[in-house]
DNA sequence: TTTGTTGTTCGCAAAAATACGAACAATTTT
DNA sequence: AAAATTGTTCGTATTTTTGCGAACAACAAA
């Protein structure tokens, strides 16, 4: 952990940012749009539309599993990946209401 | 950058995960959620909310405005920072329509 | 002019993220 | 049993992020 454990921030913050966290990387976003457009789809398949050596690609599945963002099933010899809708949920609720403030349609008061 | 510079991300997925990564740290999600209910304010009342050094505070301030997401304005002996709605509209756009995926009902078909 | 207030920048340290090739494990195919 | 396929894990290197204190700059106040 590199942001001090000194309490302080609220546990909306934390999950908020532990998702966007997840998201900050292009693979991780493409990995994420192909596995929605599809319904599941293995290792291998991913990789393909990636840019990036195999590791890579398997750490950044686990980033993103650990985000609980997505699910991984063996199914030998392959490993299927799949959105978890149930967390995919609660994330667009989460960013939803962050995006929603009530004051979109202020101009910017200050800083020209 | 981090990421290979081998093409072969899509525009939408790079500007994408640039907002997500600005949004990736508790910090930083406070800093927001605080700007965006007041209007404008300034340093150090940002530095009040949070549980960390001002030199801290001016880093992640820094991140957000390379971002887009916020805005700074000298007025001495302060600096007033408040949202740029502007760019703030473009990235709910954006998240918006990434999690709105067609099969949100759709239980995870695979991986238990 | 000296002092105080307000933030930024610098220098540094520690941790995390990104990336790769090679080695490995598990299963299937031959 | 040997070989091939599919992914993960290991070891390593590089870069980025996070964080802090101290020094600094700019302006205001005394």
């Amino acid at each position: 952990m590199a942001y001090t454990q000194s309490t302080d921030y609220r546990e909306e913050e934390i999950n908020l940012a532990r998702f966007a966290k997840a998201l900050g990387h292009p693979a991780r976003i493409a990995i994420l749009k192909y596995l929605a457009s599809l319904d599941t789809c293995c290792f291998g398949d991913i990789h393909k539309e990636l840019p990036i050596a195999k590791a890579t690609v398997s750490q950044h599945l686990a980033e993103l599993k650990d985000a609980g963002l997505i699910r991984g099933s063996i199914a030998p010899p392959r490993v299927n990946y799949c959105i978890d809708w149930e967390n995919w949920k609660k994330a667009r609720k989460l960013f939803g209401d962050f995006w929603e403030t009530e004051n979109n349609d202020r101009p910017s008061p200050c800083c020209q």
